[in-house]
DNA sequence: CCTACCGATCGGTAGG
DNA sequence: CCTACCGATCGGTAGG
């Protein structure tokens, strides 16, 4: 089965990636990991640069389907934030090596494909804004610069990918309530509505 | 003047390892900055790792420095919070190469040097810790998961250092003034006292 | 600080 | 998927 074996290489590539980088990784620790020769890797993959390519696209792709999954309008902005969060924390947290790659490791692309990435991240951060904005909007957010707070919100969950070990003390779930109720609170007119 | 030159150099290069990675960054690129030869380099350097730890232990240094300057145990909890992590972005708005260096290419020091950043990290973190405690003690904060709330905390201030530029739109007051006021939110037991 | 060099490793290919 | 190879680049050194 050609793809399974793809993947089975894309998947040891992200988890080098994240560990040592792109730049550190070479195309030899990759094969090593699938027992396979450093050239006869080229037998499934085009080029170095290409797996990252793979990775990156498929991360890109689970957490614009993570926050699909997630969006409700009908809810409350806090309700609605708090999911979007949750569901960015089970992509990094479930997907650790190609969640990592996508936002550390996508600047070792080419020029066209870094623009690419940037694009796809902006809107993806877009979507976590606007949800800001009408909390804002309706009282239930205080009055903060929403691009900043977005900027905030999305890098304390993102430091998850540098630190977090599916062996660790605390689940996913911990870590992603812990945050989310951290975040909203920070945002949070009031109160918090306990989560 | 050696000191200022090798000064240079250690500058230089921690401007490519924020921006390619250690790995990613030859020591001919480096060379090529402050342009002289690449085997050039050696008059002032031992090794390349020997650069990175130089810039790892100057960051370290200024972080703790910081740390010092800002802390004044007679004030609340939520002020010395406040304190300590305005001092945080200032290192790393300020020392943008060197602050990001420790805090992401530190992992590519030889064994031994890695055991003393992370027990440095660890030391470092405590401090924000310690505060946080003593703010759910006496009341002024949440009683919130301190370990997990200082990772937190001190994953969206270091998430300045991936997207800070000098020339950007908001100043670095700005950008710390609004991420202190987010996370001090976040931790207050009651409605934030306006910073 | 330069020139000229070292062995090792890099990403990638040819030809089975 | 392997063997055997390619030119380029790597970190680092000798000898001025």
């Amino acid at each position: 089965m050609v793809e399974t074996r793809r993947k089975q290489i894309e998947s040891a590539a992200s988890v080098l990636f994240r560990e040592r980088g792109y730049p550190g990784t070479s195309v030899r620790d990759i094969a090593r990991t699938v027992e396979i020769q450093g050239g006869s890797l080229y037998a499934h993959v085009a080029s170095k640069e290409d797996l990252l390519w793979s990775i990156v696209e498929r991360a890109a792709n689970r957490f614009d389907a993570a926050l699909d999954g997630a969006e409700n309008p009908g809810n409350s902005a806090a309700t609605r934030l708090r999911d979007l969060a949750r569901a960015h924390v089970s992509v990094v947290t479930e997907d650790l090596g190609n969640a990592a790659s996508f936002l550390h490791e996508w600047r070792f692309l080419s020029a066209t494909r870094r623009d690419d990435v940037l694009e796809r991240r902006r809107e993806y951060e877009r979507r976590f804004r606007r949800v800001i904005e009408d909390g804002i909007a309706s009282g239930e957010f205080r009055d903060v610069d929403a691009k900043l707070a977005t900027t905030w919100l999305l890098s304390s969950l993102n430091g998850i990918a540098g630190w977090y070990r599916p062996d660790g003390r605390r689940s996913q779930t911990e870590i992603a309530n812990a945050f989310a109720d951290l975040i909203l609170s920070g945002l949070s007119a009031n109160r918090r509505t306990d989560s």
